[in-house]
DNA sequence: CGAGCAATTGAGCATGGTCAACCAGAGTGG
DNA sequence: CCACTCTGGTTGACCATGCTCAATTGCTCG
């Protein structure tokens, strides 16, 4: 897959429903390692294939926790909003990542597609069924959570004690890292959000969050071609002040 | 048990390692439930109590690891440092929490005690055989572990979003909904944190807090009878206020 | 009664927010 | 084909929330 290609040529090779949630992550995460061809049959018969265009959501915070995706190609946004519209983007997911594990019977945030995007929905019920039958569905399930539960404490320190500037260099460090996961560029970034989607995942403000960037972009460490990619030039220095050096 | 006895006379009752593991929450959270005794006595031979005073630590960030704890009475306080000393506490625990649920090979955080503290201390081998043989036990840990996740979510919103005024009403709330939680009085707040660990929870100062409280007593909200003690008179104002009103 | 520590209060300041103007690129219609 | 508009981003001036530094209070324990 080439990176940077969130555009609607993505799609011409996603076909049925049916032959998309094969080449879903049900099988490559391992999360069906050792489940006999059964059990994917019938979890199949309980998925479905979503295709969404930027801005549409996948569930709304409050929604009965019917249904849990997987992302398998774009960009998704986690989003809480309180009553005054006051809003924490709590998360973005790329390719790969569940969203609507939840044990409670509601969604606890939105989630909305950033570039068009396509996901696996699963029926929780049949989701757990399975995970009932083959127990190492649920070892690998709980493992899943137990990374984002660690990945959390770091958003927690940013969003409590980092200034703008670490913020800043700490979301281009993630997206970084992130794009090296999937086999891309280090230094060649991504950024299929807009400003206001970084400035809420961050706790600032979109005039901050673009200051921030022209004031990295003046220390040299980056260049920025276009709104929606970012170029690393000096990883290290970005590196040093993400953690307050 | 009594509220708001944190003191030494607490331990008078606890005696031996085997008899406070059999007490603690391995069998009342139905953590093991449908487990045989067989099980229950094997995961015991590899458990152990641990009684500390306040300001011990529990485990240190970094630190390979080997053992899961489970706060058995007394508050643990986990926080995350960063290199110049800025400190962010990712979370309080009381009786019945766990910590140290991790998949990775180190703890994310450094949990310490609050207060004089009980835990019980499994070791993590253990615990995940307990996992593979009772699949029941796994299960349990799922849900736990899922629900801290939902509950992130709206500490990422207060860290993000929130205004002093509303950190400190939210957190005045939080504390309230465990102590009913424990069958504690909604408005009688036990606070064994001090006012810097109440700070760097809520990414402030120990300045922003103590006069944040102050001007919550001014608007006759709550009396603070003691450092460690908060009456909560009109808890709809600080609900209210905690969700931005 | 005095030492030590945590919390409170005050004065001044800085980081980041607010409000407003400006700019650049994409899409639309005359 | 070029002006017009719409949207998202940038920049600037000013302001406010919460931080820093410092003095003071109050409690606990010798």
């Amino acid at each position: 897959m080439a990176p940077f290609d969130y555009g609607p040529g993505r799609w011409k090779n996603a076909s049925t429903a049916a032959q998309t949630c094969l080449s879903c992550d049900v099988r490559s995460l391992t999360l069906c390692h050792g489940v006999p061809d059964d059990g994917i049959r019938r979890l199949q018969a309980a998925t479905q294939a979503v295709s969404l265009i930027a801005g549409q959501p996948v569930v709304r915070e409050g929604e009965p926790a019917d249904h849990i995706f997987n992302v398998t190609s774009g960009t998704v946004k986690l989003y809480k909003l309180m009553a005054d519209g006051r809003r924490q983007v709590t998360g973005f997911l790329q390719d790969g990542s569940f969203l609507g594990l939840s044990h409670a019977n509601a969604y606890v945030y939105t989630a909305e597609a950033v570039t068009q995007v396509m996901l696996c929905r699963f029926q929780r019920k049949a989701l757990e069924a399975l995970m009932d039958e083959f127990p190492t569905v649920r070892k690998k399930f709980l493992e899943i959570v137990m990374d984002e539960l660690a990945a959390v404490e770091d958003q927690k320190l940013l969003l409590g004690r980092k200034t703008a500037l670490e913020k800043v260099a700490s979301f281009l460090i993630m997206l970084s890292d992130r794009a090296v996961l999937r086999g891309h560029p280090q230094h060649l970034l991504s950024v299929p959000m807009g400003r206001l989607d970084i400035g809420d995942y961050l706790g600032l403000t979109i005039e901050t969050v673009s200051r921030t960037l022209t004031q990295i972009k003046r220390a040299g460490a980056i260049s920025i071609p276009d709104n929606s990619h970012i170029r690393i030039d000096d990883r290290a220095y970005l590196e040093r002040i993400s953690e307050g050096g």
